[in-house]
This record gives C-alpha cells, structure tokens and sequence, in this order.
DNA sequence: ATGTCC
C-alpha cells in the first residue's frame, strides 16, 4: 500500500479489500496528498468512511451527489417518562406520505427543492427517537446542555435532489473528474454551490425534526445540540498553506463534539475527537455496511417475521413503509460500532462522552 | 445517495 494512504483500524476490524483498491485509486489522482481510511471504511461509488487531502485541487466526485450530508441531534422538550411508544408508532405509520405535514411559518422563497424540505430520503437515511443512556465524561457533556430527562432525535439526512443537481451540473461544465483547479473559475463556482447544499441540508435536518413532532401532536420547538457534515469538501489552513479536506463518509475532527451512530439496533455515540493530522482531521461517521445492499433480505428473511423485523434491541421499534429498504437496513447489514468506537480510541482519535440509545427509529 | 435501476 502506498506511502499516502493509512487506514485507521485495527486486525479486529474487517475492512474489504475492494474499499482499499479505492482508496489506492484515489490516492494517485493528481494532487492528493493524504488518504485515511476510517475503521467504518467500506465501498462505493468512492470508497465510504474515508478521508482525502488535496493540495490546488479538489474532486467533487469523490464525495459525490450528497453533499452536506450529516447528522442533527435535537433536544425536544417531552419528557421520556410522558412518551406512550405504541402510540407514537401508530401514529407515525398511519401518515402515508411526510409531506403531508405542514410547515407552518416556513418562509419559502428563494429555496432550492423546496418541495423535498422535511423529507429524510431513501438509503441509510434516517430520523431516530433516542434517549441518553450513560454519560462517560460529565464535564464534556455538561457543556452540551442536555437536560437527560428529555427525549431526543437524532437526524441523519442530506441535501436530497440538490446535491445530486450540483453535482451533475458541475460533471457536464467542467469535467469535473479531472479535478477544479485553484484559481480558476470551475472550483469557485463549484465552492460556491457546495456550501449552498451544506446549509440546505443542515437546515432540512430540522424541519425533518419539526414534521416529525408536528404528526406526533407535540411541540416543535427543538434545540440543535449537535450538528455535523460526513460528506463535504472544506479547506484547512496549515503551516500557512491551503489544503482541501474531502470527507466521504467521515465526520470533521476538528469542529468539536460528533455524534457516531450505529445501526438501528444499537447505540449511539457522542465523542470528543481529538484534533490531529493521522486522521486527516476526521473521524468515523457511523457503523460502515458490512453487506452490500443487494441480498440482504434473502439472508435474513427466515430469521424474521413481518413483526420482529421492526423489533431490535433496547426494546426499540422501527417504523419503515419500504419492506426491501428494512432488510437492507438490518443491524446485521452493518459493522459492529462498538468495534469501530473502539479502534479510534486506541488510535487516541476520540474521547467518548455518552451513549444514547434508539427509542423508535423512522424511515422515509 | 437518487421520485434510481431491475
């Protein structure tokens, strides 16, 4: 493997060689300085779970058409002792379709794909009903201010048809596969576009939360307690020279707290990463799948009834219309997140602050 | 990932 390229997790952790391939390819593009491969590593279109920095150059297609995709933890102000689960289920599977909930107030002018404001989208994407389970580091947590009594719900969604647009645009103007080059025009152009997805997606993660609570007949006021990006381009100053950090499926190291979650049956995270170079300034972003998404239904469908499908562990529900996205969802599908938790605190990455565990898990 | 592809 060449001297660019460090993938992040230990021999425990089962990382396909097909992801490493990609990270090879990658890492002889013109210009890519430094290649990480997080323990969530897995493959793609373009290798997930990885990080890539350049120098005059960058690659839009290496995070591809979701940009700005990331996670959104809120803070409602239900009680979770007042919560009644089955009758929030009903309710959440009796809806046919999100958009039938209604943004109040929502000033709507000037937004692109107004029309997919609130939704969640298909694949991975997900909003959770969580509530804290430990808390590891009292002081880090505290500076959150999180009130433990209070439900929570974790969103991870991304910039929908606008990004896919962006991408599409900037592949047919530009070539972009080759690569925008600083200074001209192309990678301004494309900047420019980019961060407009970054802000639509972090802003659709809260009006997912908002429709969620408005069909549950509760309050919509949520506090944003966390919010980060997984799949972005974004510049890094060092030693007085520019450098453009792509994540594709890895969360910034340098921003501050992160939310890691893992599959619907399991735990979530939130850590504290530890700011560093090895890392490319990133850390993991989830589980990673650990089977493709075709076949998992096949592989699991005798060990499940229509019911206990929806069941998982923690004594949580999910609540899903799509029957082949359910299956491809399992937690089998996914890697072990303890495992991947595990491997970036050994890699010194990371300082774990608390866990949340899933409540209802709701999928578009 | 996508009102996607089969």
């Amino acid at each position: 493997m060449n001297q660019k390229i460090r993938i992040i997790a230990s021999k425990n952790s089962w990382i396909e060689q097909d992801a490493i391939d990609q990270l090879e390819g990658i890492s002889s593009l013109e210009g890519i300085v430094k290649v990480v491969g997080l323990p969530d590593l897995h493959p793609g279109k373009t290798p997930v779970g990885a990080a890539f920095i350049s120098e005059n150059i960058i690659y839009p297609h290496i995070i591809g058409n979701d940009i700005g995709c990331g996670m959104s933890l809120f803070m409602t102000d239900i009680k979770k002792h007042k919560v009644n689960i089955s009758r929030w289920i009903k309710k959440l599977e009796t809806f046919e379709n999100m958009q039938e909930i209604d943004i109040e107030g929502f000033i709507k002018e000037d937004i692109p794909f107004l029309e997919k404001i609130g939704t969640i989208g298909g694949g991975n994407h997900f909003a959770e009903f969580q509530q804290i389970e430990k808390v590891f580091d009292e002081a880090i947590f505290e500076t959150l201010g999180i009130n433990k009594k209070n439900m929570m719900i974790l969103v991870h969604s991304g910039s929908r048809g606008y990004g896919q647009e962006i991408l599409d645009e900037v592949i047919k103007k530009y070539h972009a596969q080759k690569g925008l080059r600083v200074g001209s025009n192309d990678i301004d152009d494309y900047l420019k576009q980019h961060e407009k997805a970054v802000k639509w997606a972090e802003n659709n993660r809260k009006w997912i939360a908002y429709r969620l609570l408005k069909a549950l007949g509760s309050n919509t006021d949520v506090q944003r307690i966390l919010d980060s990006t997984h799949n972005s381009i974004t510049k890094k100053h060092l030693d007085e020279k520019v450098y453009y950090i792509h994540r594709k499926g890895a969360a910034p190291g340098d921003l501050g707290p992160v939310i890691i979650p893992g599959s619907r049956g399991s735990l979530s995270y939130i850590v504290m990463p530890k700011e560093c170079e090895i890392s490319a300034y990133s850390i993991a972003h989830g589980a990673g799948r650990k089977w493709k998404r075709g076949g998992c239904k096949e592989k699991l469908e005798n060990k499940y009834t229509k019911k206990t499908i929806k069941q998982t562990k923690f004594g949580a529900n999910v609540v899903c219309k799509n029957k082949n996205l359910l299956f491809e969802e399992a937690p089998e599908a996914y890697k072990n997140i303890e495992r991947v938790i595990e491997d970036l605190l050994d890699a010194n990455l990371i300082t774990v602050v608390a866990t949340l565990k899933p409540v209802v898990t709701y999928k578009g």
